[in-house]
DNA sequence: ATAGTTTAAATAAACGATTTAAACGTCGCA
DNA sequence: TGCGACGTTTAAATCGTTTATTTAAACTAT
């Protein structure tokens, strides 16, 4: 490796300052046009390299933006980064990815590592049980914090979601509308906001169909293909014997299906089952899923914008901001029959 | 937000210099105990926060580490780069992820935003057609590159990757030792070594069987579920009739699988169908996949190592590192039927 | 011509850490 | 008493930018 080209490499060969060359590299119309044109292109010649560290040294801005969420493999977040990497990638900001497996201390890790880096702002979808004190840390070090998916109690930061209890009524409506009369919750816990608004949801629908609620009818458990596969067992042998599933999300519905399946009866018509978030997987199971599109992109994309608003000094996106699911029909529901779901 | 604390207001709050509280915070031996422990104590209570852009500034080292695949929700980029994740966060080295999509122009970006950033170093499974160039711009500017899942001609970088050509002759003989003789190879690309490497690794298995090479034989397509999905419908109309398919990864594998059971066929009973990377979903799929294990785990672990061993100036790990990829047998494979797929 | 404006470029002081060489105080020992 | 040695601390230079302030030169208007 030559020696390295800096601001003041590229000054010596021309005979400028390196204020100058700093100017002109910027397009300040400070300097002339024409020697902005000879210092750009002997800054291409000599293969010069900006270094951001001595610049955001001096102006306490670093173009570095922090996402943090449970786990970035799972598509469901997946979607939403997509949407915020698109989002950020036009602002030319570079963002800093991270799990936190819903450890509180892997993201506090993050969050202290990010202000070190001097990061302008972090997009974060709270690890369970996240004391407020973990986001006032980067608040108070003027790093501001959105939320995305899940809110923190006590704690006045935008944030982003769908709406769950809406959501999940409407999936709900769907079997009670089939003929289902009892339906279990299959999935998630009730120890995030999200769950307790979902399983509000699902009350909420029941209630108003004159439905009692048996909360043995809640099986709670991972929120993955996994979870929802090792879920049937349980499910198939619940003394109330449902007939239709609501589950937490559409990977939680997949599995319970291909648990459901494995036990010999058929998805869709043994069984009714719906899922959550129109992953683009829903589409193509076997039987494709019913399922309720959660808004994931836009709930990236406003995110990202309302970040990227505040760090530009624009307004104040504060407050919940509610995204509204829609529902999507396909295979795996279907009318109640009569024998339940040992009819096969 | 306060006043920012630095070193220079520890330092003047406890009436010492900036040096000695910089040496102090490091647990340098320069400074005596007692200071050391008033000093760390009094950073604390401050709540001082490290810049790393400083630091970095003047010892040009700074703890970052790039990360750049084509897909990070790719499940098999996905358990590579949590073997990598947790290899760097014992060095406590802060990682930055990004995909490409197979755009050489985006995977330029980020190796420019890196070198900005003053990256350490990085990890990238290349994007297709990938210049050497593009490698030598970090390399020249003293970050160095490692390779994983797929190599790119005249550049010898270490690269660490499974063994695509074996592991595709194991899951093709598996085939014809049940039986079959008439085996498509379906989705990806020829365009990546990978790609070259697995086409081999299948034709060369089939001669040493005596069993004629079909170039029609070969679906090149996505490496996605719903590539999968979509060549089931190419698959089943194919005038030689294959009995079984050997499938580019275990998404494509479940796509046509999902797709194969729209047409009302059983996979695994009706057509045999192959994997490869061993997903954790492999297994709860329905039925569950016969496919060959990868060392996904095992690449990103090593070439996390490799990169770390590289920058700490041990040792060389040039060359080429080839992971042996192992079979995995399950119920998506089965003995041959005598009339073709058209059984049912 | 002369004072007043504009325009273009240069000077020099930050930004917040690290590190080397030098300074300081104390002590032991001749 | 004086000297080196040792353990501790510090002053000052440095990393590569940005930017407020100056300076210099070139026009303008009177």
């Amino acid at each position: 490796m030559a020696q390295k080209v800096k601001l003041s490499t590229i000054a010596e060969t021309l005979g400028v300052s390196t204020a100058t060359v700093s100017l002109a590299l910027r397009d300040s119309p400070l300097v002339a046009l024409a020697t902005r044109d000879r210092i750009k292109e002997q800054a291409r010649a000599l293969g010069y390299i900006y270094n951001r560290r001595a610049a955001s040294l001096r102006t306490s801005r670093s173009g570095i933006i922090g996402v943090v969420v449970h786990d970035i493999m799972n598509p469901f977040y997946g979607e939403i980064l997509k949407a915020i990497e698109s989002e950020l990638d036009r602002d030319r900001q570079t963002f800093i990815l991270s799990n936190h497996y819903d450890s509180v201390e892997k993201q506090r890790n993050f969050i202290e590592t990010l202000l070190q880096l001097g990061g302008d702002g972090v997009i974060m979808s709270p690890a369970i049980g996240t004391p407020p004190e973990d986001i006032l840390l980067a608040e108070d070090n003027g790093m501001p914090a959105i939320l995305i998916a899940r809110s923190i109690d006590g704690l006045d930061v935008p944030i982003f979601r769908g709406d769950d209890s809406y959501g999940i009524s409407l999936a709900t409506n769907h079997l009670i509308g089939l003929g289902h009369r009892v339906i279990a919750m299959v999935g998630g816990t009730d120890q995030t906001s999200t769950g307790r608004d979902r399983y509000q949801g699902y009350v909420n629908a029941l209630r108003k169909a004159n439905i009692e609620v048996d909360p043995g009818l809640r099986i709670p458990g991972p929120r993955s293909k996994q979870g929802g596969f090792e879920a049937a067992v349980h499910f198939l042998s619940l003394p109330q014997k449902p007939t239709a599933a609501v589950c937490w999300n559409d990977l939680v519905a997949i599995g319970l299906m291909n648990g459901i399946a494995r036990a010999g009866l058929v998805p869709g018509r043994d069984v009714s089952v719906t899922g959550y978030d129109d992953l683009e997987e829903a589409a193509i199971a076997t039987p494709s899923l019913t399922t309720v599109w959660n808004g994931q992109s836009e709930v990236g994309r406003s995110a990202a914008r309302a970040l990227l608003d505040k760090l530009s000094g624009s307004h104040e996106p504060d407050g919940i901001h509610l995204i509204k699911p829609e529902m999507r029909i396909r295979q795996s529901t279907g009318p109640l029959k009569h024998n339940g779901h040992d009819a096969a």
